[in-house]
RNA sequence: GCCUAGAUAGCUCAGUUGGUAGAGCAGCGGAUUGAAAAUCCGCGUGUCGCUGGUUCGAUUCCGGCUCUAGGCA
Protein backbone atom coordinates (compact mmCIF):
# COMPACT_ATOMS: atom_id res chain seq x y z
CA UNK A 1 0.00 0.00 0.00
CA UNK A 2 1.45 3.22 -1.03
CA UNK A 3 0.22 6.95 -0.79
CA UNK A 4 -0.14 8.63 -4.06
CA UNK A 5 -1.22 12.63 -3.18
CA UNK A 6 -3.94 12.00 -0.85
CA UNK A 7 -5.35 8.95 -2.47
CA UNK A 8 -4.14 5.66 -1.29
CA UNK A 9 -3.37 2.95 -3.77
CA UNK A 10 -2.90 -0.38 -3.42
CA UNK A 11 -0.83 -3.07 -6.00
CA UNK A 12 -4.06 -4.64 -6.77
CA UNK A 13 -5.60 -1.37 -7.78
CA UNK A 14 -3.42 -0.51 -11.05
CA UNK A 15 -4.23 -1.69 -14.12
CA UNK A 16 -2.53 -5.38 -15.17
CA UNK A 17 -1.13 -4.70 -18.96
CA UNK A 18 1.81 -6.74 -20.87
CA UNK A 19 4.94 -5.22 -22.19
CA UNK A 20 6.78 -5.67 -25.50
CA UNK A 21 10.12 -4.26 -24.80
CA UNK A 22 13.92 -5.27 -26.52
CA UNK A 23 16.28 -3.17 -28.83
CA UNK A 24 15.12 -1.39 -31.98
CA UNK A 25 14.07 -3.15 -34.98
CA UNK A 26 13.62 -6.57 -32.86
CA UNK A 27 10.34 -6.64 -33.99
CA UNK A 28 7.65 -5.61 -31.48
CA UNK A 29 5.65 -3.76 -33.18
CA UNK A 30 4.79 -6.77 -35.62
CA UNK A 31 4.76 -9.04 -32.44
CA UNK A 32 2.17 -6.67 -30.96
CA UNK A 33 0.25 -6.60 -32.98
CA UNK A 34 0.01 -10.79 -33.32
CA UNK A 35 -0.31 -11.26 -30.25
CA UNK A 36 -3.56 -8.37 -29.65
CA UNK A 37 -5.36 -10.67 -32.08
CA UNK A 38 -4.69 -13.44 -29.94
CA UNK A 39 -5.24 -12.23 -26.95
CA UNK A 40 -8.23 -9.86 -27.59
CA UNK A 41 -5.67 -7.20 -26.99
CA UNK A 42 -5.06 -3.33 -27.40
CA UNK A 43 -1.89 -1.14 -28.37
CA UNK A 44 -0.79 1.64 -26.38
CA UNK A 45 2.59 3.51 -27.75
CA UNK A 46 5.75 4.20 -25.18
CA UNK A 47 7.82 5.43 -28.08
CA UNK A 48 9.22 8.75 -27.28
CA UNK A 49 9.35 9.56 -30.90
CA UNK A 50 6.49 7.93 -32.54
CA UNK A 51 4.09 10.37 -30.32
CA UNK A 52 4.90 13.48 -32.38
CA UNK A 53 2.54 13.94 -35.39
CA UNK A 54 4.43 13.58 -38.64
CA UNK A 55 7.06 10.99 -37.40
CA UNK A 56 6.25 7.96 -39.71
CA UNK A 57 9.23 6.88 -41.59
CA UNK A 58 11.91 8.17 -39.40
CA UNK A 59 10.35 6.71 -36.34
CA UNK A 60 9.69 3.25 -38.02
CA UNK A 61 5.98 3.77 -36.94
CA UNK A 62 3.56 1.30 -37.49
CA UNK A 63 1.14 1.87 -40.44
CA UNK A 64 -2.68 1.76 -40.56
CA UNK A 65 -2.11 -1.66 -42.81
CA UNK A 66 0.28 -3.11 -40.47
CA UNK A 67 -2.34 -2.73 -37.54
CA UNK A 68 -4.41 -5.25 -38.85
CA UNK A 69 -7.61 -3.48 -37.31
CA UNK A 70 -5.84 -3.59 -33.88
CA UNK A 71 -6.48 -0.52 -31.74
CA UNK A 72 -3.26 1.62 -31.09
CA UNK A 73 -2.89 4.39 -28.42
CA UNK A 74 -0.72 7.28 -28.36
CA UNK A 75 1.10 7.28 -31.93
CA UNK A 76 1.02 10.68 -33.70
CA UNK A 77 -1.32 12.31 -30.97
CA UNK A 78 1.43 15.36 -30.15
CA UNK A 79 2.42 18.32 -31.70
CA UNK A 80 6.27 18.67 -32.24
CA UNK A 81 6.97 21.26 -30.54
CA UNK A 82 5.33 20.37 -27.44
CA UNK A 83 8.56 18.83 -25.33
CA UNK A 84 7.02 15.09 -24.39
CA UNK A 85 8.35 13.81 -20.63
CA UNK A 86 8.33 10.56 -18.72
CA UNK A 87 5.58 11.71 -15.96
CA UNK A 88 3.43 13.07 -18.82
CA UNK A 89 3.70 9.54 -20.36
CA UNK A 90 3.14 7.37 -17.54
CA UNK A 91 -0.32 9.68 -16.55
CA UNK A 92 -1.66 8.89 -20.12
CA UNK A 93 -0.19 5.22 -20.24
CA UNK A 94 -1.45 4.62 -17.64
CA UNK A 95 -5.24 5.81 -17.68
CA UNK A 96 -5.47 4.63 -21.27
CA UNK A 97 -4.30 1.04 -20.10
CA UNK A 98 -7.00 1.62 -17.36
CA UNK A 99 -9.89 2.35 -20.23
CA UNK A 100 -8.59 -0.52 -22.10
CA UNK A 101 -8.90 -2.55 -18.95
CA UNK A 102 -12.38 -0.86 -18.18
CA UNK A 103 -13.63 -2.83 -21.70
CA UNK A 104 -12.30 -5.98 -20.60
CA UNK A 105 -9.33 -6.52 -22.97
CA UNK A 106 -5.35 -6.45 -22.57
CA UNK A 107 -3.58 -4.05 -22.69
CA UNK A 108 -0.04 -4.55 -24.73
CA UNK A 109 2.62 -1.92 -24.19
CA UNK A 110 5.27 -1.45 -26.91
CA UNK A 111 8.39 0.06 -26.31
CA UNK A 112 12.43 0.07 -25.72
CA UNK A 113 12.91 3.00 -23.64
CA UNK A 114 14.60 1.95 -20.59
CA UNK A 115 13.58 5.23 -18.17
CA UNK A 116 9.72 4.96 -19.65
CA UNK A 117 9.42 1.29 -19.21
CA UNK A 118 10.86 1.52 -15.47
CA UNK A 119 8.86 4.70 -14.36
CA UNK A 120 5.46 2.69 -15.11
CA UNK A 121 6.73 -0.13 -13.80
CA UNK A 122 8.84 0.98 -10.52
CA UNK A 123 7.53 4.63 -9.99
CA UNK A 124 9.27 7.78 -9.82
CA UNK A 125 10.52 10.52 -7.78
CA UNK A 126 8.18 13.50 -6.88
CA UNK A 127 10.96 16.04 -8.86
CA UNK A 128 9.73 19.01 -10.12
CA UNK A 129 9.14 19.78 -13.74
CA UNK A 130 11.27 21.36 -16.10
CA UNK A 131 11.92 25.30 -15.99
CA UNK A 132 12.64 26.58 -19.03
CA UNK A 133 14.05 30.15 -17.98
CA UNK A 134 16.05 28.36 -15.61
CA UNK A 135 17.64 26.27 -18.17
CA UNK A 136 18.48 28.60 -20.72
CA UNK A 137 20.15 30.51 -18.23
CA UNK A 138 22.29 27.20 -16.92
CA UNK A 139 22.78 26.10 -20.51
CA UNK A 140 25.34 29.41 -20.85
CA UNK A 141 27.69 28.39 -17.85
CA UNK A 142 30.53 26.23 -17.94
CA UNK A 143 30.44 22.16 -17.03
CA UNK A 144 32.89 23.15 -14.46
CA UNK A 145 31.01 25.76 -12.46
CA UNK A 146 27.94 23.92 -12.58
CA UNK A 147 29.30 21.22 -11.46
CA UNK A 148 30.90 23.02 -8.52
CA UNK A 149 27.56 25.01 -7.74
CA UNK A 150 26.32 21.15 -7.82
CA UNK A 151 28.90 20.45 -5.18
CA UNK A 152 27.43 23.83 -2.73
CA UNK A 153 23.90 22.34 -3.64
CA UNK A 154 23.61 18.99 -3.46
CA UNK A 155 26.54 16.93 -2.28
CA UNK A 156 25.45 13.88 -2.78
CA UNK A 157 23.97 13.93 -5.64
CA UNK A 158 27.20 15.82 -7.12
CA UNK A 159 28.85 12.71 -6.08
CA UNK A 160 27.06 10.08 -8.33
CA UNK A 161 27.60 12.44 -11.22
CA UNK A 162 30.37 13.12 -13.72
CA UNK A 163 31.36 16.56 -14.05
CA UNK A 164 30.78 16.48 -17.42
CA UNK A 165 27.15 15.29 -17.37
CA UNK A 166 26.16 18.42 -18.00
CA UNK A 167 22.99 17.00 -18.61
CA UNK A 168 21.87 15.28 -15.47
CA UNK A 169 24.15 18.23 -13.86
CA UNK A 170 21.11 20.98 -15.07
CA UNK A 171 18.97 18.82 -13.76
CA UNK A 172 19.81 18.53 -10.22
CA UNK A 173 20.83 22.50 -9.56
CA UNK A 174 17.04 22.64 -11.62
CA UNK A 175 15.76 20.79 -9.03
CA UNK A 176 17.15 22.26 -6.00
CA UNK A 177 16.42 26.09 -7.24
CA UNK A 178 12.63 24.98 -7.81
CA UNK A 179 11.63 23.47 -4.37
CA UNK A 180 14.54 24.06 -2.55
CA UNK A 181 15.05 21.01 -1.61
CA UNK A 182 18.04 18.60 -3.25
CA UNK A 183 17.14 16.20 -5.29
CA UNK A 184 18.74 13.50 -2.84
CA UNK A 185 15.89 14.11 -0.43
CA UNK A 186 13.47 13.86 -2.92
CA UNK A 187 14.41 10.72 -4.08
CA UNK A 188 13.50 8.76 -0.73
CA UNK A 189 10.29 9.65 -1.96
CA UNK A 190 8.53 7.43 -4.66
CA UNK A 191 5.35 7.86 -7.03
CA UNK A 192 4.13 4.43 -6.96
CA UNK A 193 3.99 2.83 -10.60
CA UNK A 194 1.20 3.09 -13.19
CA UNK A 195 0.72 -0.64 -14.08
CA UNK A 196 1.93 -3.97 -13.47
CA UNK A 197 2.20 -7.34 -15.08
CA UNK A 198 4.67 -9.63 -17.61
CA UNK A 199 6.78 -7.50 -19.66
CA UNK A 200 8.52 -9.98 -22.72
CA UNK A 201 11.80 -9.03 -23.67
CA UNK A 202 13.32 -9.45 -27.10
CA UNK A 203 16.56 -9.57 -26.97
CA UNK A 204 18.13 -11.05 -30.45
CA UNK A 205 21.54 -12.09 -31.02
CA UNK A 206 24.17 -9.33 -31.72
CA UNK A 207 24.85 -9.99 -35.64
CA UNK A 208 20.80 -10.87 -36.30
CA UNK A 209 20.05 -8.02 -34.82
CA UNK A 210 22.56 -5.90 -36.17
CA UNK A 211 21.42 -6.98 -39.91
CA UNK A 212 17.98 -5.88 -39.29
CA UNK A 213 18.93 -2.73 -38.16
CA UNK A 214 20.86 -1.68 -41.28
CA UNK A 215 18.47 -3.26 -43.27
CA UNK A 216 15.35 -0.65 -41.77
CA UNK A 217 17.70 1.97 -42.49
CA UNK A 218 18.23 1.40 -45.97
CA UNK A 219 14.36 0.90 -46.24
CA UNK A 220 13.69 4.61 -44.33
CA UNK A 221 15.98 5.99 -46.86
CA UNK A 222 14.11 4.15 -49.65
CA UNK A 223 10.60 5.11 -48.38
CA UNK A 224 11.97 8.19 -48.31
CA UNK A 225 12.64 9.98 -45.02
CA UNK A 226 14.56 12.81 -46.85
CA UNK A 227 11.14 13.76 -48.06
CA UNK A 228 9.47 13.27 -44.94
CA UNK A 229 11.75 15.30 -43.15
CA UNK A 230 11.34 18.35 -45.89
CA UNK A 231 7.66 18.16 -44.92
CA UNK A 232 8.46 18.63 -40.81
CA UNK A 233 10.58 21.52 -41.30
CA UNK A 234 8.04 23.65 -41.92
CA UNK A 235 5.35 22.66 -38.87
CA UNK A 236 8.59 21.73 -36.34
CA UNK A 237 9.97 24.10 -34.71
CA UNK A 238 13.86 24.24 -34.87
CA UNK A 239 14.24 23.51 -30.95
CA UNK A 240 11.86 20.31 -31.05
CA UNK A 241 13.52 16.81 -29.66
CA UNK A 242 12.47 15.50 -33.05
CA UNK A 243 15.45 17.06 -34.58
CA UNK A 244 17.55 14.99 -32.01
CA UNK A 245 16.47 11.88 -32.91
CA UNK A 246 18.18 9.57 -34.47
CA UNK A 247 17.36 9.42 -38.11
CA UNK A 248 16.36 13.17 -38.26
CA UNK A 249 18.99 14.45 -36.99
CA UNK A 250 21.05 12.73 -39.99
CA UNK A 251 18.99 13.58 -42.17
CA UNK A 252 18.81 17.21 -41.09
CA UNK A 253 22.82 16.86 -41.64
CA UNK A 254 22.68 16.05 -45.02
CA UNK A 255 20.69 18.47 -45.78
CA UNK A 256 22.88 21.01 -44.41
CA UNK A 257 25.61 19.48 -46.68
CA UNK A 258 28.24 18.02 -44.07
CA UNK A 259 27.31 14.59 -44.98
CA UNK A 260 27.82 12.62 -48.59
CA UNK A 261 25.02 10.31 -49.05
CA UNK A 262 27.27 6.92 -48.06
CA UNK A 263 28.16 9.01 -44.68
CA UNK A 264 25.07 9.77 -44.03
CA UNK A 265 23.91 6.17 -44.64
CA UNK A 266 26.33 5.01 -42.02
CA UNK A 267 26.18 6.89 -39.52
CA UNK A 268 22.88 6.45 -39.51
CA UNK A 269 22.95 3.10 -39.16
CA UNK A 270 26.02 3.00 -36.83
CA UNK A 271 23.68 5.40 -34.27
CA UNK A 272 20.82 2.88 -34.69
CA UNK A 273 23.37 0.60 -33.89
CA UNK A 274 24.86 1.95 -30.62
CA UNK A 275 21.29 3.09 -29.70
CA UNK A 276 20.41 -0.66 -30.07
CA UNK A 277 23.46 -1.50 -27.81
CA UNK A 278 22.23 0.56 -24.99
CA UNK A 279 18.82 -0.63 -24.75
CA UNK A 280 20.55 -4.13 -24.62
CA UNK A 281 22.40 -2.75 -21.85
CA UNK A 282 19.75 -1.51 -20.13
CA UNK A 283 17.95 -4.92 -20.13
CA UNK A 284 20.70 -7.30 -19.25
CA UNK A 285 21.68 -5.00 -16.18
CA UNK A 286 17.89 -3.07 -15.00
CA UNK A 287 15.70 -6.22 -13.84
CA UNK A 288 18.44 -7.12 -11.27
CA UNK A 289 18.12 -3.68 -9.97
CA UNK A 290 15.15 -3.42 -9.96
CA UNK A 291 13.97 -6.77 -8.27
CA UNK A 292 11.68 -8.09 -10.61
CA UNK A 293 10.96 -11.58 -11.38
CA UNK A 294 13.38 -13.17 -14.07
CA UNK A 295 10.53 -15.83 -15.12
CA UNK A 296 12.23 -19.41 -17.26
CA UNK A 297 12.76 -18.29 -20.95
CA UNK A 298 12.37 -21.78 -22.28
CA UNK A 299 8.24 -20.88 -22.89
CA UNK A 300 6.28 -22.09 -25.96
CA UNK A 301 5.18 -18.81 -27.55
CA UNK A 302 1.53 -21.18 -28.17
CA UNK A 303 1.28 -21.74 -24.27
CA UNK A 304 2.28 -18.12 -23.82
CA UNK A 305 -0.55 -16.45 -25.82
CA UNK A 306 -3.37 -18.68 -24.07
CA UNK A 307 -5.67 -16.17 -23.11
CA UNK A 308 -5.49 -17.65 -19.38
CA UNK A 309 -1.64 -17.88 -18.95
CA UNK A 310 -0.96 -14.24 -19.75
CA UNK A 311 -3.70 -13.12 -17.55
CA UNK A 312 -2.56 -15.75 -14.90
CA UNK A 313 1.61 -14.44 -15.68
CA UNK A 314 0.49 -10.77 -15.80
CA UNK A 315 -1.39 -11.20 -12.44
CA UNK A 316 1.12 -13.29 -10.83
CA UNK A 317 3.45 -11.07 -9.17
CA UNK A 318 3.88 -6.95 -10.37
CA UNK A 319 6.56 -7.37 -12.44
CA UNK A 320 7.55 -10.94 -14.20
CA UNK A 321 10.25 -10.53 -16.81
CA UNK A 322 10.34 -13.19 -19.89
CA UNK A 323 13.39 -12.91 -22.14
CA UNK A 324 13.30 -14.20 -25.26
CA UNK A 325 16.52 -14.82 -26.91
CA UNK A 326 15.27 -14.40 -30.51
CA UNK A 327 13.62 -11.60 -33.21
CA UNK A 328 10.06 -10.86 -32.71
CA UNK A 329 9.90 -12.48 -36.49
CA UNK A 330 10.66 -15.79 -34.77
CA UNK A 331 7.36 -15.38 -32.03
CA UNK A 332 5.51 -14.33 -35.30
CA UNK A 333 6.22 -17.58 -36.85
CA UNK A 334 5.71 -19.53 -34.21
CA UNK A 335 2.21 -18.23 -33.91
CA UNK A 336 1.55 -18.75 -37.74
CA UNK A 337 0.97 -15.11 -37.76
CA UNK A 338 -2.17 -13.81 -40.40
CA UNK A 339 -1.32 -12.46 -43.19
C1' G B 1 57.17 -17.77 -65.75
C1' C B 2 60.24 -13.52 -64.03
C1' C B 3 60.76 -8.69 -61.26
C1' U B 4 59.10 -5.38 -57.43
C1' A B 5 56.17 -4.03 -53.23
C1' G B 6 53.17 -5.67 -49.43
C1' A B 7 51.11 -9.36 -45.68
C1' U B 8 50.56 -6.59 -38.04
C1' A B 9 43.38 -5.74 -34.27
C1' G B 10 36.94 -6.59 -37.61
C1' C B 11 38.80 -2.36 -41.40
C1' U B 12 42.72 1.37 -42.96
C1' C B 13 47.52 1.60 -41.37
C1' A B 14 51.92 2.93 -37.99
C1' G B 15 55.91 0.58 -35.34
C1' U B 16 59.63 -2.47 -33.14
C1' U B 17 68.38 -0.17 -34.58
C1' G B 18 66.04 -8.16 -32.13
C1' G B 19 63.34 -8.17 -25.61
C1' U B 20 55.68 -10.85 -27.91
C1' A B 21 53.06 -4.11 -30.41
C1' G B 22 49.60 1.08 -31.09
C1' A B 23 46.58 4.95 -33.70
C1' G B 24 41.92 6.24 -36.23
C1' C B 25 37.38 4.05 -37.44
C1' A B 26 34.34 -0.17 -36.28
C1' G B 27 33.33 -2.88 -31.80
C1' C B 28 32.64 -4.17 -26.48
C1' G B 29 31.26 -3.07 -21.20
C1' G B 30 28.75 0.26 -17.78
C1' A B 31 25.59 4.33 -16.01
C1' U B 32 20.76 6.25 -16.43
C1' U B 33 15.00 9.69 -11.21
C1' G B 34 10.45 14.80 -16.26
C1' A B 35 15.57 15.92 -23.24
C1' A B 36 16.05 8.85 -22.68
C1' A B 37 16.05 7.53 -30.38
C1' A B 38 18.88 12.03 -25.34
C1' U B 39 23.23 12.30 -22.26
C1' C B 40 27.65 10.59 -19.76
C1' C B 41 31.83 7.21 -18.31
C1' G B 42 35.20 3.18 -19.21
C1' C B 43 37.88 -0.79 -22.37
C1' G B 44 42.71 -2.83 -27.41
C1' U B 45 39.70 -6.91 -28.50
C1' G B 46 46.28 -9.57 -31.70
C1' U B 47 49.23 -17.10 -33.42
C1' C B 48 52.54 -9.46 -36.08
C1' G B 49 50.65 -14.80 -43.37
C1' C B 50 52.96 -20.06 -42.97
C1' U B 51 57.53 -22.68 -42.29
C1' G B 52 62.69 -23.52 -41.43
C1' G B 53 67.47 -21.00 -39.96
C1' U B 54 70.68 -17.59 -37.02
C1' U B 55 70.15 -16.01 -31.77
C1' C B 56 69.79 -16.58 -24.72
C1' G B 57 65.51 -14.50 -27.28
C1' A B 58 62.56 -13.46 -33.97
C1' U B 59 56.67 -9.99 -35.34
C1' U B 60 61.56 -7.59 -36.49
C1' C B 61 67.44 -10.44 -39.59
C1' C B 62 68.18 -14.62 -43.51
C1' G B 63 66.04 -18.77 -46.70
C1' G B 64 61.77 -21.27 -48.63
C1' C B 65 56.50 -21.38 -49.33
C1' U B 66 51.49 -19.14 -49.78
C1' C B 67 48.46 -15.06 -50.90
C1' U B 68 47.57 -9.90 -52.76
C1' A B 69 48.73 -5.58 -55.82
C1' G B 70 51.56 -3.50 -59.70
C1' G B 71 55.17 -4.24 -63.63
C1' C B 72 57.77 -7.35 -67.42
C1' A B 73 56.86 -11.25 -70.54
Amino acid sequence: MVRQGSVVVTISDIPRVLLISGPTASGKSALAVVLAQRLDGEVINLDSVQVYRGARIGAATISEDEMQGVPHHLIGFLDPSTPWDVRKMADLVGATAAAIRGRGRMPILVGGGGMYVSTLFAGISPLPERNETLRAELELRQSEDLYSELVERDPSRAAQLHPHDRLRIIRAIETAYTVSTAATELYKERIPPWVAGLMLVLTPPRELLYQAINTRVDQMIGDGIEDEVSELLRVVPQESVLWGAIGYAHVLRRQRGELLFEEFRELMQRDTRRFAKRQLTYWRNEPRKQGWRELCASVDWTWLTERGTIEGLCLESPVSVLRFAGMGAAGIAALGASA
